[in-house]
DNA sequence: CATTGTAAATATACAGCGTTTATTTAATTT
DNA sequence: AAATTAAATAAACGCTGTATATTTACAATG
């Protein structure tokens, strides 16, 4: 019979080269991510690495994939802590929490919002259902101002029949919300994105300890646009 | 006499070495840029490309530099391809030349508004005036509109005194524009770069070819949001 | 014209990287 | 105790950026 896995409390050492993966990005930045450098903090030898992720890419996306779980829950989070009957108060909390985990992670924002996947398109259907995933919360307070009316009705382009299969498979990721709501999110989310990463990447720059007020005057304006009462 | 520089027409090797770098990111993406391969390409060996780029960063700030001075061109021809009456029309040609341009070398724009620089602080400081400068054509119409009274008017956060003469240094790239049109372009900057980047990471499923409409859609808000008549 | 001075190319080498292969180690099951 | 086998290691390959030393070739000078 083959050996199972191990004796007693397993280290469970991928977790422990994902961490040791984690502290490296953060001091070094996303670039300099290094299979020996990880496996020198860890006191193994780096082939060993290559007994719990095939390769590099592999542990870059599995690094996306940690990445945006701990995205979606904090999104998740900072809605919950609000009452479902206010509405923009959850978007407002949601909101505040997305541009609060940025500058808390912005080594794991720029890795999941920033650039794409090296290896391109085969991996990032590995990805892409994380990645629409942590939108959840963002889609679901839009979808609830829908169904109460409140949303802001304006005739945005509709989707092409061709791509209907696609934004069906999207939509069932991110919680069956109508194709309305999606748009309105994808519109929000591209907002707030905007000053954010313009902020982790420094491009702000008179703006700097200002951030904040910046930050929020955006999210009002967004309310006025899209969201009513 | 210390032999001067050459003897026929100068070949301007740093423009080919650039070239032949350019043609490399097209091909394998912004983070395999390799010094032996440009070399390689060029039937040089690599240790020659260090009498014209002390190290491979300077390499790639120069990149990032001429990427500015690509961008910021195309968005003053946009600009200037419209009549300096039609202040909406600029706005529409400038914000529409944006995109097209990130859309035309993606590669380019990951360059200059993705990542933050690896070698992080000092060598922004030469990178910096490039890409304020480049929003010369944004900032230059949102401040015709304000001279015109045509820009609303809303209270923005203003910017904190101890960053005034940050500020004024940023200010003076970008053409002496008020402190309001700044603060509106830099809004402004943000929403079409949270869409454009959006879209060149294919974070945007099922918008694919619908992207023109949905760029255009934003548009078209940020003239309601901003531009009176 | 021959000599010299110097810019720019090369050759060589080094350390670090991701990755592959072969080998050893150690634990579990029979 | 013997056999099995997962997981670690050791060594090596080709790649990278970069430093050093050397060669090449041309322009200015005596």
């Amino acid at each position: 019979m083959p050996r199972p896995k191990h004796s007693g409390p397993q280290p469970d050492m991928r977790e422990m080269i994902l961490d040791a993966a984690w502290k490296q990005i953060a001091e070094t930045g996303a670039s300099g991510l290094s299979l020996r450098a990880i496996a020198r903090a860890m006191k193994i030898t780096a082939p060993a690495i290559y007994n719990y992720f095939p390769d590099r890419d592999a542990l870059v996306t599995a690094m996306v994939i940690a990445a945006y779980k701990s995205f979606g829950e904090s999104q998740l989070a900072a809605r919950d802590a609000v009452s479902s009957e206010d509405l923009w108060g959850r978007m407002w909390a949601t909101g505040m929490a997305y541009r609060a985990w940025a500058l808390r992670y912005p080594e794991r924002y720029h890795l999941i919002f920033g650039a794409p996947i090296p290896g391109d398109v085969p991996l990032s259907e590995l990805i892409q259902p994380s990645g629409a995933h942590s939108m959840l919360a963002l889609v679901s307070i839009v979808e609830a101002f829908r169904v109460a009316g409140k949303l802001r009705t304006v005739d945005f382009p509709r989707v092409t029949p061709e791509f209907e299969t696609a934004y069906q498979q999207w939509r069932c990721l991110v919680g069956d919300a109508d194709i309305l709501s999606i748009t309105v999110a994808l519109l929000v989310w591209a907002r707030v994105h905007g000053l954010v990463s313009l902020e982790i990447a420094r491009n702000i720059p008179p703006f700097g300890p200002n951030g904040d007020e910046l930050y929020q005057y955006e999210l009002q304006a967004i309310a006025r646009e899209f969201f009513k009462e």
